[in-house]
DNA sequence: AGCACGCCGACT
DNA sequence: GTCGGCGTGCTC
């Protein structure tokens, strides 16, 4: 901070929406700095706070004094604040839980209550004088100390808090305050410097002076490299160093995720389309905000756009960042951005280990990575001086989160590079309708790629109409002739064949031969998925399972039938069909363990695959070079969603999967099977035809107000007690319905429905409902909402019914 | 989040 | 009458 001041504004870790105000002591006036870290009092306790700044000089009373500054540099850029009081105003999420969401995970200390046993109520559990439960707890505690909020899971059943303060008082345990270390630190690895002014006239023995030599030839080196040379270095280090002869230090090491290097290559020239979407693009780089759509269809060479405009970006010390709906699909970028651009690379998702990633985050802090490539998480890089943004295959849902902070990357994308002065570079092959209709109203700039770069031909669409196929029995029903017959040829040319079903497991309905009922979850409202190699029914919700020999829970037959298909099925049913085929299956279930995806796409590359089966992940971009049919299995699954978006969902799935065909120099083909042939969503993308396509969809918004013609936020509202639940959703209705009342312009523009309870009604044990608040106005929407919260009392945490804002909420359910 | 405070029913 | 249950409010 540039002038001294004792006061500074802290956003704290807690879900509050209030910053608070700290007097700084002299001594670390020096060092306070907006970014950084402290350790606060806050009311009993102490907790971590991120230091946003001076504070406002106002009239608050009783403050107190920061503890402790716990960063020497600041975590993030001060840029980065007004950022995340922009997240937190509209999503209407609290400012601290947004910055602890937005750095590596498990740097925080943060104090919490450990609960021991004392001498006392060691005496009591010898004698048996408590009660049953009682004895429990001490029985669990004599063995060690335990956090508070980790007993009542540790021990499998709910422990009220009055329990705990009672056996506090007849002295039987004790509570501590207890600051818990951080999990994630920097890594420091041991290093050797030899002093050379100190060099010995004599020759010492074997060892040391090899260990001397060592260090004296590469001026330093690590204590594990030594190790490799003198296998019993660690010994005689210390004696060496006591002598005067060496120096031992630690340095901070990075921990490397990429896992193997790649070998540079040279900028190919670009096709005369490429040529003008980079030059659109890079004559508006470093001159302000700019948003950009860039619909290209698959294989037009998006990514080698990106490199061109990211190359220039550095050119101008402008940094980039590039965001991919999916892990799996950053490694792919990586490679290809680390063999133009070097080391400068940096790379941010949640399959680094917590190590890895703050060494990823320390590094672009440090200004080390000019370039950061990176799944949803990575929006929160801490760059500076950003040039370019880009947001790759940007209808992807997966750039919503939907969990604790309910963010979309892609829309924050934009605000990022608004709020930097950059430019938001959207790409796809299927752009979202709100993209779309954002270039209409002139908001976005239209680019476009129309040619595939090796000028292919889009893969021709065979629709084969499964209505027809609804008296077939068995294989014949999904695997129906047109689509054997392909495969057949397909094989018989040596090519590949990619099917896709959007379903995993076995068998997704399994139901009582005996009386007709479904296995259900014993925690979800919805059927458990029969998953035949696991040897296990699954729940996809909450991960319940049970043995695949279960008995039917309503009568007790052990005869069930396993009705409804899956990836697995498919996959044992087309190796029956194609007993020389290679087959393998790329869903949830087979790339679970980290490695597996890379070796599956290896072994595709490589033609060790004849035929892959797949969920929605084979459509998420990838580059399958060789395959040249693809095989819908049954289209329709995703157009019965109760949601708005789902002809705009089943359009894009269908069209990227179409899309994987033909990629290389050999011409490709779909079958597409389906219910509904005359569907606009999937005519539509049978015949390349996305305008066609979202003209009927955009009617469709337009009539019914829905977004982009209007806003949504949605209340969910769960609970584990059945009606609680139910009556806290009924007072909030009618909390919503008061609100609206009150004020003409609430009356006019804002739509409330519901309550109703969720599509699906219980999860994880929670039952579950929900209001969906829907207006034309951004403005008076979140005005709404916040009335609601803040004026009106409504609860979002704290009671046994939950309350989470979704704001532009894409899962309904 | 977690802790204090305050308001109700069931017990020595 | 009090103990302990839970709903509400506050933390610089």
């Amino acid at each position: 901070m540039t002038d001294k001041t004792p006061y500074i504004e802290v956003a704290v870790t807690l879900p509050v929406f209030n910053t608070y105000t700290y007097a700084v002591p002299e001594p670390m006036q020096e060092i306070i700095a907006p970014g950084k870290r402290v350790l606060v009092p806050f009311g009993k306790r102490k907790i971590t706070g991120y230091v946003l700044g001076n504070a406002k000089n106002s009239d608050i009373t009783g403050i107190k004094e920061i503890i402790e500054i716990l960063d020497e540099i600041p975590l993030f850029p001060s840029s980065m604040i007004p950022f995340f009081k922009w997240l937190s105003d509209y999503y209407i999420h609290p400012l601290g839980e947004v910055i602890k969401e937005a750095l590596p995970g498990g740097i925080n200390l943060n104090e919490c209550i450990s609960v021991h046993i004392t001498e006392c109520g060691a005496q009591w559990l010898d004698q048996n004088k408590a009660t049953t439960l009682e004895n429990e707890i001490l029985c669990f505690l004599s063995s060690d100390a335990c956090r508070l909020t980790d007993l009542s899971k540790k021990l499998c059943r709910e422990i009220p808090g009055s329990m705990i303060s009672r056996m506090e008082r007849n002295g039987l345990i004790c509570r501590k305050r207890e600051i818990q270390k951080p999990v994630t630190r920097q890594k420091t690895e041991r290093y050797v410097a030899c002093l050379p002014s100190r060099m010995p006239d004599i020759t010492l023995s074997g060892p040391k002076q090899k260990i001397l030599e060592s260090a004296s030839e590469y001026g330093k080196i690590s204590v594990a490299e030594l190790k490799k040379i003198v296998p019993t270095a660690a010994s005689h280090i210390r004696k060496l160093e006591e002598d005067g002869l060496i120096s031992v230090f630690d340095e901070p090491v990075y921990r490397d995720p990429f896992g193997e290097s790649v070998s540079p290559d040279h900028p190919p020239k670009l096709t005369l389309d490429q040529q003008h979407v980079v030059s659109n693009v890079v004559k508006n780089l470093g001159n302000g905000f700019e948003t950009f759509l860039l619909a290209g269809v698959t294989g037009s060479g998006k990514t080698e756009v990106y490199m061109h405009i990211a190359a220039e970006a550095i050119q101008k010390n402008l940094s980039v960042l590039v965001l991919v709906p999916e892990i799996a699909l950053v490694s792919e970028i990586e490679r290809r951005f680390r063999a133009r651009f070097g080391e400068c690379v940096a790379v941010l998702h949640s399959g680094l280990s917590a190590g890895e990633r703050l060494d990823q985050w320390i590094r672009i802090s440090n200004r080390q990575c000019p370039v950061v490539i990176g799944a949803r998480s990575a929006l929160f890089a801490p760059l500076t001086d950003i040039g370019l943004i880009v947001v790759d295959e940007e209808h992807d849902t997966s750039y919503k989160q939907e969990s604790r902070f309910r963010y979309n990357a892609r829309d924050m994308a934009i605000i990022r590079a608004r709020l930097e002065g950059a430019i938001a570079l959207l790409g796809s092959a299927t752009p979202s309708i709100q993209s779309v209709h954002n270039i209409t109203n002139k908001k976005f700039n239209e680019l476009s790629l129309q040619n595939r770069v090796f000028l292919q031909d889009m893969p021709d669409i065979h629709v084969v109409d499964l209505r027809k196929h609804k008296d077939f029995r068995g294989t014949r029903r999904f695997i129906t002739v047109d689509l054997h017959k392909a495969i057949t040829e397909t094989l018989d040319r040596k090519e590949q064949v990619l099917l896709f079903l959007n379903r995993r497991g076995f068998a997704s309905y399994p139901v009582c031969a005996a009386c007709g009922e479904a296995i259900k979850c014993r925690y979800c409202d919805i059927t458990l998925t029969l998953h035949q190699k696991a040897g296990a029914y699954k729940c996809h919700l909450c991960g319940y399972s049970l043995p695949s020999t279960a008995a039917c829970g309503n009568c007790g037959s052990t005869s069930i039938k396993r009705l409804g298909m899956g990836t697995e099925k498919i996959e044992s049913t087309v190796k029956g069909l194609f007993p020389e085929a290679r087959v393998a299956r790329m869903d949830r279930d087979t790339v679970s363990q980290k490695g597996s995806l890379v070796k599956l796409l290896k072994g595709l590359r490589n033609h060790e695959i004849d035929i892959l089966i797949g969920t929605q992940m084979v459509a998420k971009g990838h580059d399958f070079p060789n395959i040249t049919l693809v095989g819908i299995i049954c289209a329709d699954l995703s157009l019965s969603f109760p949601d708005f978006r789902a002809g705009e969902l089943t359009f894009q799935v269908l069209a990227q999967v179409a899309g994987r065909a033909g990629r290389g120099s050999r011409p490709g083909r779909v079958i597409l099977q389906t219910y509904n042939p005359d569907h606009f969503s999937i005519s539509a993308a049978t015949e390349h035809d996305f305008m066609k396509f979202y003209n009927q969809e955009i009617a469709f918004r337009k009539a019914f107000k829905y977004p982009p013609f209007s806003r949504i936020i949605q209340l969910k509202i769960s609970g584990r007690d059945r009606e609680k639940t139910r009556d806290q959703t009924a007072e909030i209705g009618r909390m919503c319905d008061r609100l609206k009342k009150e004020n003409t312009d609430f009356q006019q523009w804002i739509d409330i429905l519901g309550p109703i309870e969720a599509p699906l009604s219980k999860v994880a044990n929670r039952y579950r409902w929900q209001v969906l608040v829907k207006s034309e106005s951004v403005d008076l929407l979140h005005r709404f909402v916040r009335s609601l919260i803040f004026e009106n009392g409504l609860h979002l945490s704290g009671s046994p019914v939950k309350v989470a804002v979704d704001v532009d909420p894409f899962f309904m359910m």
